[in-house]
DNA sequence: TTAATAACCACACTTTGTGTGTAGAAATAA
DNA sequence: TTATTTCTACACACAAAGTGTGGTTATTAA
């Protein structure tokens, strides 16, 4: 059984009874990201003719997804009258499930968190997880005076890798209730909303696709500095999933030995834990983080082989033109990082080559909470 | 200035002056990949109505891309006529330059190799190669008997890597002449045919994705085994380029001192060398090969290191469903890589995980000549 | 012999784009 | 002030490429 949206009528296109098509998700996502622009630029900037790009926009403002504002002048001629993106349209609620926690996010259609939150819940017991999720979401919904008729669905991000379907996850062991289960099925008959899935890091990728790197590169991979370590890639501006779906498992990179040292955050835990300094969660080390702590820079130089050895792999099998520094890592343990990693930009004749940007990514908290929250706009009214 | 198709009028579309549409050449390319087949099973196995797969094919037979053959008997109802792809509709041309050869192929729609010969010039000569390469062309497509205007234009695979354009390679030493220069432009006017260039790992992924893994694989990658060493990789069945297109540069895994003992066939030749044998070029090796030479097993050891840490990047970061072993290695070698291959199938906690299958590349002599004359081929009427 | 099935094909229709042409509004240049 | 320019707005005819309906025909199973 697949669960039907269940946004309204009038946001649907009736011809085939998606949100949007591809050229009208097009010009959201142009006006999106220009924060408002005029029709002119849309026709310049796409391939579309003067009269298709008024009549999609006429549609769009029609159906709300779009307001006219403001007229600006752009020298001779008549001015034009600013698209803005009309936020309030639809919404996309996420939800991350993490080892130590499970946060909850709401994002509009200009893809700004609206609400996160942590939900007292266990992430390890499945079946008391779903009905308190269930109930915290529409909670939230009403609290935030969202429509349920204007959510597009849920995004869920889960730590893990997948087995056969793009739906059926195998967890880290302290998530293994949710191992080995069609996850889509599960979470839309408990939410009675459709939902996505996505791996955490690749959710965190999709969350910088929209919202930071993603504004210069359509080609970057995502470094995810959870509890463990993973990798998101994002190609043509769309997640790359590779043949099995697991495209970033960065585990199968490292042989056992390098695994012990490669930058995880669960590990550097570890290691501040041995020096006596005692933070509980992944969650308290961001607030709280001191690179001054004794064993922060022990730590970096005991991951820094590991963490060049991943930027090696990307740039030889990716060719990313950015790599951005992201999860949950505190803003200065990300500059640290980025400064260990060798700059190798000569080939082996000694030639030049051009690098990848290295990019702290400046997206607040758990990015996967809000990736996963962009999911369902990502796939219905973005591109 | 661009070279215009020399194609007949025929073969091209009036509306968009294209050779075929998408649907056209998803229906031509399942023809070509089934060896001919029914409108039915088209029908069956691509989103088309029967009404539109029948105007597709109509078309098709009228410009003579496929052929209506006998009808074949499925059970109940009227027979099917079968769909034939005609070979002869349109052709490519193929050029690899190598650092020890320079080659030329033809390739018929049935990506069927017609011809593929060693062109006698010195490819450390751009001046002089070029109008010798451009007589051998022409004369070759006499020889075959092939009218000019059936071929769709002329693929040339390099060696090396980009930078900035798409056109613009940093050769190897002995092919710097090759070096910073728009190939595309050079080419056109030199052959007075469309161009299009590729590096010779992505040719070889290419050639393999239309011939070879690419009937059971939507995601692959390719290890070219030449003179150096390097990669394509396939994915959702074209080739995947990266943020600066230069996917599968696999010297940039490798750190120096890994850069000498990665698995290059050059370096093979010296090995052979110190213990003896004399093998003055990759083309004799591939001929001449015995597994049982002193030091072939020395090296293989030397190398694993390196082959499975690229297989470990690949596995990583693209994640593909099949590991081509291609380029010119000899067959038998290229069994013994695989065989050198570890197969990491646990995770971290001792799960199994699904491998990626090693394919050993069965594609006869030069596969990036051969992919070369099938560029043209895929960018204008395959999928 | 007859019913069922599948292929084939004509036709009307829909969606989604294009190009042409016209009218009008507002800013700038002379 | 007036002319020019630039851009919006909109009507209309048209084209490409798909769909659905329904009828005809060929073959097999009962």
């Amino acid at each position: 059984m697949t669960i039907k949206p269940v946004i309204s009528h009038s946001l649907v296109r009736s011809s085939d009874a998606t949100v949007a098509n591809w050229n009208e998700r097009l010009i959201i996502d142009m006006v999106r990201r220009e924060g408002g622009t005029t029709r002119r630029y849309i026709t310049a900037n796409t391939h579309l003719s003067q009269q298709s790009v008024h009549r999609l926009v006429d549609g769009l403002v029609s159906r709300n997804f779009l307001h006219i504002g403001d007229s600006v002048i752009n020298g001779r001629g008549q001015p034009s009258p600013l698209i803005n993106i009309n936020a309030e349209a639809v919404y996309g609620v996420g939800v991350s499930i993490n080892t130590d926690s499970v946060r909850l996010s709401i994002a509009d259609l200009n893809c700004q968190e609206i609400t996160n939150l942590k939900v007292d819940v266990d992430p390890a017991n499945r079946d008391s997880a779903l009905p308190i999720l269930r109930d915290a979401i529409y909670e939230c919904l009403e609290t935030n005076d969202i429509r349920k008729d204007r959510v597009l669905g849920v995004g869920v991000a889960i730590s893990g890798y997948r087995m056969g379907a793009k739906d059926v996850f195998v967890t880290p062991e302290p998530l293994e209730t949710w191992s080995n289960t069609p996850l889509i099925e599960l979470f839309e008959t408990a939410f009675q909303m459709p939902v996505w899935v996505e791996n955490n890091a690749t959710a965190g990728a999709i969350g910088e696709s929209l919202k930071g790197a993603g504004f210069a590169h359509s080609c970057f991979a995502y470094l995810s500095f959870n509890s463990g370590f993973g990798c998101g890639v994002i190609y043509e501006g769309k997640p790359f999933c590779g043949g099995f779906n697991n495209s970033g498992e960065m585990g199968r990179l490292y042989t056992p030995d390098q695994m012990l040292h490669r930058p995880a955050l669960g590990e550097l835990l570890l290691r501040l834990g041995k020096s006596g300094i005692h933070i509980e969660s992944i969650d308290k080390l961001y607030t709280n983080f001191n690179p001054n702590w004794h064993g922060v820079d022990e730590w970096i130089a005991e991951v820094k082989p590991q963490l060049n050895l991943a930027i090696r792999a990307l740039r030889a099998t990716v060719d990313p033109t950015a790599i951005v520094f992201g999860g949950e890592a505190p803003p200065v343990l990300k500059r640290l990082l980025i400064a260990a990693c060798d700059e190798l930009d000569l080939d082996r004749y000694g030639r030049e080559i051009t690098l990848p940007a290295y990019i702290a990514s400046d997206l607040p908290g758990d990015p996967s909470t809000i990736g996963a929250a962009l999911l369902p706009l990502k796939d219905c009214v973005l591109t």
